[in-house]
DNA sequence: TGTACATCAGTGAACGCGCGTTCACTGATGTAC
DNA sequence: TGTACATCAGTGAACGCGCGTTCACTGATGTAC
């Protein structure tokens, strides 16, 4: 029992997988309870080690809260910028960034939750990188000027698309639709494109 | 000073006074910095009393942030139902709705962040009452069976109608859109109709 | 290949703090006779 | 109209608890000679 421990002790002994390892369990219990409803302790008992070691790591608990936060903000804001730089109608466009929603949140719903969900916080203090809103927002006035987008306003376009295709996620976060996100993306792209004013696409 | 504090003191002996007061603190407290985020003490400053004098009107803070969010979500609720239950256009009914929470948003912008924006909790402990969400699902049924709105799944559509109303006040909170959400209203309310495949009604 | 030492990644115990809540108490107000 | 008493709405002080964080310490691993 005592060598099993060293053992497990020695095992965990790799500062990169035990890093990581914060990195997802933390995520988890943020999507699931708030920053504020998770403790350190909570994330020292699902990573598997002492509270204190977690200092070994991370600086702060909102330092890990923001380290995460803006890995995977970044990462989708990356995404919205690289689907929206395509050169293809807007109604291809709105279909891409519904599917990769709906993609994300199929496939790490944690991340989904905590970056869109759970937002409210940490937006302050995103600042100038990689921002989803504001990638949204050009790509709305790119279509406007184009003629693909009836809605003037491209804050008030994305700010519709945006909601047309989160709220259904918080719907099925509270089991009231049925299938995966992804079964529902041609029916909200359709949706976004219509809200929009956008000219159907020639099948 | 001693008889001015005597004074205060006699003018604040109105329990229903003083409970109305700590409704509409901690109401603003909760909208502003969430309900984990205030505390006790936070309201009771507010309110102009000690903490422990909270605990003559309310049995535990978590009773507090529940007697609030019922009052105010149940007269949202019912006001979606009375507006359902007219017997007019669906488009009509989609503007007086998004209208309705334009307007609650305008003038009481607590209220709407409390009970739209802060949900994630509450919403779990409404069960069987009125209820803004189960509201919005039979008006989306109804105006389906009435060949009214395309989209099939009425909680689909109305997720889609909820979530363009609501991320327009989200970014109207972070300062991206300017002038009231009323201005808003007829924009979003066209929107929404058309999101959903609602013919236009005859001007 | 061995030895000496620095660094890394962990530990358990303790810290001060703010939290929600309870307590005994006070004095004003309402009610019964 | 006065008096006796119950209730109401407040107070300041204290409670135990869980929180984020720090501490001194340990032993494994990596590096230099």
């Amino acid at each position: 029992m005592r060598q099993e421990a060293m053992v497990v002790k020695g095992r965990a002994r790799n500062g990169a997988v035990t890093k990581e390892k914060i990195f997802s369990e933390a995520l988890q219990l943020f999507a699931r309870k708030g920053v504020e409803g998770t403790s350190i302790r909570d994330i020292s008992l699902a990573v598997g080690v002492a509270d204190a070691a977690l200092y070994r790591h991370f600086r702060s608990k909102d330092d890990i809260a923001g380290e995460i936060f803006s890995r995977h903000y970044g990462a989708l804001a990356r995404s919205v910028e690289e689907i929206g730089a395509r050169a293809q109608p807007f109604a291809v466009t709105v279909q891409q960034l519904v599917a990769h929603f709906c993609t994300l949140f199929d496939e790490q719903p944690s991340v989904f939750a905590f970056i869109l969900l759970n937002q409210h916080d940490h937006l302050r203090l995103i600042g100038d990188q990689a921002n989803v809103v504001e990638a949204l927002k050009q790509i709305m006035a790119r279509a406007i000027d184009r003629g693909e987008v009836a809605i003037r306003d491209p804050d008030l376009a994305a700010a519709l698309a945006l909601g047309a295709t989160i709220q259904p996620a918080v719907y099925k976060l509270y089991g009231r639709l049925a299938g995966s996100m992804s079964t529902l993306a041609p029916q909200i792209a359709q949706a976004v494109c219509r809200a929009l004013g956008t000219p159907e696409i020639a099948p």
